[in-house]
DNA sequence: CTTGACATTGACATCAATGTCAGACTTTAC
DNA sequence: GTAAAGTCTGACATTGATGTCAATGTCAAG
């Protein structure tokens, strides 16, 4: 497929496609005509820089976790130990993400919960769990 | 307290605690010479504050959200119909961040544990369970 | 074959989060 | 009291992620 139809997939902005592969998130295989031309896998693998990126880590974090994904595919991966000591200080910052994401939500599902405004909470659950 | 302890003890650079303020994520008392003076309550709210923006979060939107989280302490929390969206919208994608960014971290332990760099993991841990 | 929609590259602009510096004032240490 | 260190405000620079535009090329439909 071509980069408009990826980018409406993924609802990620061809400019953005573009700028992460730029940075060496990604392939990006060639028709012969020069056009870039994604498979179904390329769909995944842009949501999920792109879910990197919005959740805070710059690319060149993403790049290194990415890869490590690919390996991590592997029976015996193997990992450079300046990677790995990269990921281990990584790792931390992650968590504190986490954490930090997870007592918002909750926050926000018990004040909408609590307030007049519970039907909004349900009506949502009520997508996700049947998403069109 | 003065700014530069609090910068200290919260591991955020002055600066960006003024832009915090500026921002209306924090209020800034301030002594009789001029200078902000903070209480312990504040460095629970910077390390608040840095964490979400850290997270991806833009201020604007960590603004909307601490205040709830001050209103979700009353009894009776109140919240406009309008915060109340917005926050309903923002709650998915917080949702997606924190499943990517756990995705990575359940990667990364298993790698690092797969591979020659365990010990990485079991120093990080033992660090973690027992803080100095 | 022409027109319109989409692709390519590269340059430039923007925006939010930060860094940095200058000039004035306060406080701390000697 | 003087010097060093910290703080204030405000301006300017930078960086990373994006938006936008221009000039050119490709392709599909009429």
């Amino acid at each position: 497929m071509k980069i408009g139809e990826l980018a409406e997939r993924t609802g990620v902005a061809p400019r953005l496609v573009r700028y992460y592969e730029q940075q060496g998130l990604l392939s990006a295989p060639r028709a012969a005509n020069g056009y870039r031309d994604y498979g179904e896998e390329h769909v995944e693998r842009v949501r999920r820089v792109a879910g990197l990126v919005q959740a805070g880590l710059p690319t060149r974090v993403v790049k290194v976790l990415l890869e490590m994904e690919d390996a991590a595919a592997m029976a015996r991966p193997t990992c450079p130990r300046q990677v790995a000591e990269l990921l281990t200080s990584e790792l931390g910052g992650i968590e504190d993400r986490i954490a930090c994401l997870t007592r918002s939500r909750d926050t926000i599902r018990d004040v909408l919960a609590r307030t007049e405004h519970a039907a909004l909470l349900s009506e949502r659950a009520a997508r996700t769990a049947a998403p069109a």
